[in-house]
DNA sequence: TACGAAATAT
DNA sequence: CATATTTCGT
């Protein structure tokens, strides 16, 4: 009986490594977006999946972890992440071989991301966007183990839920237009067909409102609403100046800013990307789009839902601003086109 | 009309 | 305070 119960409980957790795996490699695909952003991020997640798979094979029975979902709540330690991220800490070797690229297609949708319940990788903000305001169902939070692919469908394209906040359609509404709209909530997953529109066209200094809209095939979506959105996500987007108390690591990252690139001094001159459109055009074309002006921010603000799933520290409490090297172009913020700079 | 920033509302 | 909507200047 014992025998059998452990060995389900091996084949459990196998199961949840699996699942953590997955977990991973999912938010490394979401991570990709911000490669640019965030690109020891991305660097730290690969390699916890490479260590993850490798580990693998050899779990056994008195693995440590064995919760899919971990504590979550708790952003300082999530077990195995925290444990993996340190782990290969200061391995870290410039492997930018296996990143693969497809990320989701627009219409593929297949969407691992679904995301009902990720793992502790797809952290807070997405949590509270996520159950946004469900009217009816809160969710059944109890049984969260194994869902499997089994929920995917792609069924969802606009109307379902990728649209948020209830029915949010043009009725309901009585006063010949005097009061102002319901509050857009945007789901992880609207957020997500953004940030896949974002990097199709290039960053978000560089796309505009309809583009994205249009892009994001998103049916109540109004210009407006991508718009705010996307002022919002400029905004965190710019160097939030070093804010974060940094948890426990502190691993020096060196930036170097090329052609208007922020990258990490590691792997700046890695030209490889997502085969997106997107980083193609950094060395040849030098004009408008050439160099996208990437967000510099290596990290966000803290408090903010607004942000990306990974919190990866690299700059020491100490140094101030002795992190970044900028070459030139101070202000590249945004005004890419139109007017430019309104001098009071 | 579209965009972006700022003001305003939730 | 963060996020969404509306207003305003271009």
């Amino acid at each position: 009986m014992i025998k059998k119960f452990s060995n389900m409980d091996y084949n459990q957790k196998r199961e949840s490594c699996g699942q953590y795996i997955e977990a991973l490699e999912e938010e490394r695909r979401k991570i990709h977006v911000f490669q640019r952003e965030l690109p020891l991020c991305l660097d730290l997640v690969t390699q916890a999946i490479e260590a993850c798979k490798r580990e693998m094979p050899e779990m056994t029975t008195d693995n440590v972890y064995g919760q899919p979902e971990c504590s979550e709540q708790t952003t300082g330690e999530c077990g195995p992440v925290l444990e993996q991220f340190l782990t290969i800490k200061d391995s870290l070797t410039s492997n930018e071989e296996l990143v693969d690229e497809e990320f989701d297609d627009e219409h593929g949708n297949h969407d691992p991301d679904n995301d009902s319940e990720d793992k502790n990788t797809k952290s807070d903000w997405l949590k509270s966007v996520q159950l946004w305001n469900q009217p009816d169902h809160l969710l059944p939070k109890e049984e969260r183990l194994q869902q499997e692919t089994v929920t995917r469908d792609e069924s969802m394209r606009k109307d379902p839920m990728v649209n948020g906040c209830e029915g949010r359609k043009r009725e309901a509404e009585k006063d010949g237009g005097g009061g102002r709209k319901q509050r857009r909530c945007w789901s992880s997953q609207l957020h997500r067909r953004f940030l896949n529109a974002l990097q199709h066209l290039g960053g978000p200094h560089v796309a505009t409102p309809k583009q994205i809209r249009e892009l994001m095939k998103v049916d109540g979506l109004t210009n407006d609403e991508v718009k705010s959105h996307l002022q919002k996500f400029r905004l965190h987007t710019r160097r939030p100046r070093q804010i974060v108390p940094n948890n426990g690591n502190s691993q020096t990252q060196h930036f170097v800013v090329v052609g208007g690139l922020w990258v990490p001094q590691s792997d700046y001159s890695t030209g490889k990307t997502t085969g997106g459109a997107t980083t193609s055009s950094t060395t040849t074309t030098t004009g408008i789009y050439g160099a996208m002006a990437a967000p510099p921010p290596p990290q966000w603000p803290s408090h903010s839902n607004f942000r990306p799933s990974i919190i990866v520290e690299e700059g020491s409490g100490s140094h101030s601003e002795g992190v970044v090297v900028r070459c030139s172009s101070p202000a590249m913020s945004s005004s890419t086109r139109n007017h430019y700079v309104k001098n009071n």
